[in-house]
RNA sequence: GCGGGGGUAGCUCAACUGGUUAGAGCGCCGCCCUGUCACGGCGGAGGUUGCGGGUUCAAGUCCCGUCCCUCGCGCCA
């Protein structure tokens, strides 16, 4: 018999289906068992009468067994209905249950919320924790919101586009994950920290609008709201100026948080200078909602602009404070060719805040040459160092390359924000411990003789 | 790298200043139960107190080392 799924059976009222799931919870009262029944779509309860030709395989089955269960959908008496719950007034008299799976007992109760059980025995079990009810939402929500955000790209003329995830180790920035390369023994590849490069590059050739639900890898510690990998919605266009970035974000966010039911509490988003968030706020994320609206779960974007492009390193020199690709405020491109006034040439850098958390960051690029290589000077690069770090960039600029300007929107704190989590593992699928131990699978752990020989490494075992 | 919290039964936790046979709830197993819905009742099993060393007549408890989980700082273009 052909499948029914648990949320179509209120139509099938008097007719024999066959559903199939997990036994969320069994309830035996002896001569007559109860069932709740599971599957992606929901809950119904199962009857087992005494007379059922399914009581001997319902006596064994326990719960999170896979079963398959043949029955007759009927109205609940109305003594027995239960109005707050799904199918609270139906349930599956059960003519037949076949195992397809049986279960061990669960390592920790499922049945609730599995924030309080410990984060390695989670971690060990993620597969388990994955099928709470809270799990299920909070990973289903990230699918819906990547959903909405591709959608409405696609429908701008945007094309998705996959850089590489093997690419070019820059010491600058966040520590790099690195790969050896067994063709070139002693030479590695690094994971990205973001498609910055490529993006741009793709500017270059032509297709305007680009993105990607793009992965980036850093080797930095981890905290709450951060770990060494996470998700970015990266887009990035050509032709436009600030405005065009933030109004086309502001849409996509817009469009995406209201169509799964968010409410917003100012549009268009508040702008803010870097400098009057610091003074107001004392942070660049900060949270403009009440007590009120956090109650009520509203989302307070703001994009904060006008950051300062440089700032003084401990050796008395300069670096960038956000993206060395930024395109100064084109107030401020004189002082930057000029190499004046440092501290205070302003980027075109904008961020979008939501609810406390930077949840996206972007730009408008340099596109000439000359604007990247003066930036790079003002770091104390010239010559063959800067050469060696951006040369490919720098020639890549000299053949047409139109200005353009991108943004990442960092997909789990924007999850984090629709889910009211706080914890960044609470919305990726397979997270990491904090001590970088892999969920399930045993990594890191140490390579054989054999592949370390290929890799042309020798391990200092100290 | 630094600082805080934690590691005792499958899970969540308790165990006063070191002192009898390390307890509870949930879960699990068995029996009973014809309308339960976190069903209920009765009974039972289950422990290398993370690991290694030390002090002591005696260590879950004190000391040293180490591993793991976690929060924050540094770090994170």
């Amino acid at each position: 018999m052909e499948r029914t799924l648990i949320r179509e059976l209120r139509e099938k009222v008097g007719e024999t289906v066959s559903i199939s799931g997990w036994v969320d919870v069994r309830r035996d009262q002896g001569k007559m068992v109860f069932f709740d029944f599971r599957d992606r779509s929901g809950l119904v309860q199962g009857v087992v009468l005494p007379s059922s030709p399914a009581m001997e395989a319902a006596k064994d089955i326990r719960n999170e067994y896979v079963v398959r269960v043949e029955g007759v959908v009927n109205k609940r008496p109305e003594k027995n209905a239960q109005a707050d719950r799904q199918n609270g007034d139906i349930e599956l008299e059960v003519k037949a249950i076949e195992i397809l799976n049986p279960s061990d007992a669960m390592p920790f109760d499922i049945s609730g919320d599995t924030a309080g059980i410990d984060e390695g025995v989670r971690a060990k079990y993620r597969y388990l924790d994955l099928r709470s009810k809270r799990m299920q939402k909070n990973i289903k929500t990230r699918s819906e919101f990547i959903q909405h955000c591709r959608e409405y790209l696609f429908k701008h003329d945007f094309t998705e586009i996959e850089t590489p995830l093997l690419t070019e180790s820059t010491p600058e920035g966040s520590r790099d994950f690195v790969v050896p390369s067994r063709l070139n023994p002693g030479k590695f590849y690094a994971l990205p920290q973001s498609p910055q490069q490529y993006k741009q590059l793709l500017m270059t050739a032509g297709f305007e609008r680009y993105f990607q639900i793009a992965r980036c890898i850093r080797d930095e510690d981890l905290r709450a709201d951060r770990g060494f990998e996470h998700s970015q919605i990266d887009v990035e266009m050509s032709f436009v100026e600030m405005e065009d970035v933030m109004a086309t974000i502001e849409e996509m966010i817009t469009t995406a948080v209201e169509a799964m039911g968010h409410t917003i509490k100012q549009k268009p988003f508040p702008r803010i200078s870097y400098k009057d968030a610091m003074e107001k706020y004392g942070s660049d994320k900060f949270d403009m909602r009440t007590e009120e609206d956090k109650e009520k779960g509203i989302l307070a974007y703001a994009w904060v602009v006008n950051f300062p492009f440089f700032e003084k390193t401990d050796g008395g020199g300069w670096t960038f404070t956000h993206n060395p690709f930024s395109m100064p405020i084109p107030e401020h491109i004189d002082w930057l060719m000029r190499g004046e006034n440092i501290g205070d040439i302003l980027t075109t850098q904008y961020d979008l805040v939501c609810n406390g958390y930077e949840s996206g960051g972007g730009s408008i690029r340099a596109h000439k040459p000359e604007i990247l290589e003066a930036t790079y000077k003002v770091m104390g690069f010239t010559g063959e160092d800067l050469e060696e770090k951006i040369g490919h960039m720098l020639q890549a600029f000299k053949y047409g390359t139109p200005p353009h300007g991108g943004i990442g929107l960092g997909i789990e704190r924007n999850v984090m924000n629709l889910t009211d989590e706080t914890m960044l593992r609470e919305v990726q699928a397979f997270p990491m411990t904090r001590g970088g131990q892999t969920a399930v699978m045993n990594a890191p752990k140490s390579l054989t003789d054999k592949q370390l020989k290929e890799l042309g490494l020798k391990i200092d075992k100290k």
